[in-house]
DNA sequence: TTGAAAGCGCTACCAC
DNA sequence: GTGGTAGCGCTTTCAA
């Protein structure tokens, strides 16, 4: 490989010059610049970026951590992020984790090793102290509520939205909601279940066990969620449910087992997906593109901050 | 920041030594390398993996251009070939194009500048000639059949499957068939035309240039096409769709229409999502994960290599 | 406007 | 089993 000082005795210079010449520095003589450049056209010479980055310490590169991307709640907001790190000069490194916490250590040694400039959690599952332990070793933003010194957080108002939700369905007439969820204790589930608590009892309503369903996450739950429902007798008039994916599976497979949605039962999803759209499923937008620019500006910003997103409810005819 | 050097000083040893303790390279004193570790754990010291780069020339980086995320099949396959790489000691770079040509070269440059070990190509915008004159720049993957010295690829027989398609189509009766394709001239599209062309030849079938739509690739496209197929005379009884998306968007416009499917219209997708599971629809599916599994396997390997991947027909409720 | 030289922090070779 | 030393290829400071 050539390096910078074939370039440089081909041209006739110093190094120095030449990586004048290659950063763009003003007062380089023309003629210089010149022959410099003809000696990199000649070679195809490309420097190398590694001891750019020992140099410097920096890599301009951002690490995000997901479980995984077969889901589109999380390839949208991979995209969302993606988009808005093309309008920068860094480049984004996945870690999928799949929920495992070694992957999450990984990310964070990463991180520690400056391999990545930044790394953003979209999701864990490492208690919040492992990721406090590593706040000194760079620039963290985390897609939650949490508040830790020295890391950013973009999140979602889930229990607002929940709570609208449910008031939604109310004000339709609608007493017995049942609501599910993913994994019971992920952040936004425990704000979720403090919204439908809170919305319970505001209203007067029993608050009953089988009324919140956990792990349900893909599509196949929602069909094994009609199932389960088509054969119990006593049962809600309407679902909250974690996501559209799950929605459109209860829907689908309750709609071709007869019933009639909403009258037999009412159905809000989540995430606004395209299957919403088909269906003309009543659902809770989230504005995927915003948040990349979000957590991507607070990547790139030197102190901590705080940011909420808000969510819209989308009516459509499920309810 | 501590280095090598300090952590050297420390334990009274040379660097060497702390390398080879860091390493876990054999040969070493226990009471040095606990030496060592002492002075490591009391520093929080971590290795600059700049400088090993440097030093090694690699980084141990795979970079995949994709050009967006936030579509099902993208997400899939990034997602098939995040957990394969989650099994090596590398990591994944995603460069996301929205098929805009700079970024593809950008993409090329990170790999000729050794930003990146090995470039995987999901899809792109620019010419093979161009992919063709980054050959010597390092390790290149393709997800498509090109036949280019010294490049990778892995391909899936698009021909063979829409041919199984169609075939099937035709067993069950249908002798007017249309099919929708999304970018005209992207090689899969190229592929899926030679395949319906073949096979209207075979069956002494006439070509109608009305049965080939392009630019369908989202479920939007499938409703628009399906308000296109309700308002016209005369019309095919089956369709080979570009994928389940484009599908699920004609399929529930069609059935909301008050139309029976297969009996108005017969329908295969493409991609197998979850769903065409909820949908009870009859597609192709797609084994990202062994997709993955391949690409990664020949981003490692030193030669470049050729391999087919075969998808299969799933008979359900459409046709 | 240009250049010499000193590192950035690590690994690998060779010597002991 | 251990250490000295020579780079990897670049940028930056200082001096000319």
């Amino acid at each position: 490989m050539t390096n910078i000082h074939d370039i440089a005795k081909m041209a006739g210079v110093s190094a120095t010059t030449v990586s004048r010449v290659l950063n763009h520095h003003p007062h380089v003589n023309e003629e210089t610049v010149k022959a410099v450049q003809r000696a990199i056209d000649e070679t195809g010479y490309t420097k190398n970026i590694h001891a750019v980055h020992l140099k410097k310490g920096r890599t301009n590169l951002i690490g995000i951590v997901v479980p995984f991307m077969d889901q589109i709640y999380f390839s949208q907001l991979v995209d969302g992020i993606a988009r808005a790190v093309s309008k920068t000069d860094c480049h984004l490194l996945i870690i999928q984790t799949q929920y495992i916490e070694e992957k999450e250590l990984e990310a964070l040694e990463l991180l520690k090793t400056k391999q990545i400039d930044c790394l953003i959690f979209c999701s864990r599952s490492v208690q919040v102290d492992v990721i406090q332990s590593y706040s000194q070793s760079g620039k963290m933003v985390v897609l939650e509520d949490i508040q830790v010194e020295g890391i950013s957080c973009t999140y979602m108002n889930h229990y607002d939205s929940f709570y609208a939700g449910l008031a939604f369905l109310y004000a339709n007439g609608h007493k017995r909601i049942s609501i599910c969820l993913n994994r019971e204790n992920s952040t936004s589930s425990l704000q979720r279940k403090k919204a439908f608590a809170d919305f319970l009892n505001a209203h007067q309503l029993p608050f009953l066990d089988e009324d919140v369903v956990t792990d349900c996450l893909y599509l196949e739950d929602g069909i094994n969620l009609a199932n389960q429902l088509i054969q119990s007798a006593a049962r809600p008039t309407a679902f909250l449910v974690t996501n559209d994916q799950v929605a459109a599976g209860l829907y689908t497979t309750l709609v071709r087992a007869g019933w009639n949605v909403p009258k037999d039962l009412a159905i809000i999803g989540f995430d606004n997906q395209s299957i919403s759209k088909a269906l003309d499923m009543t659902t809770v937008q989230i504005p995927f593109n915003k948040i990349g620019e979000q957590l991507i500006k607070q990547a790139l910003e030197s102190e901590a901050t705080r940011h909420e997103i808000k969510l819209e409810l989308i009516k459509r005819g499920t309810v």
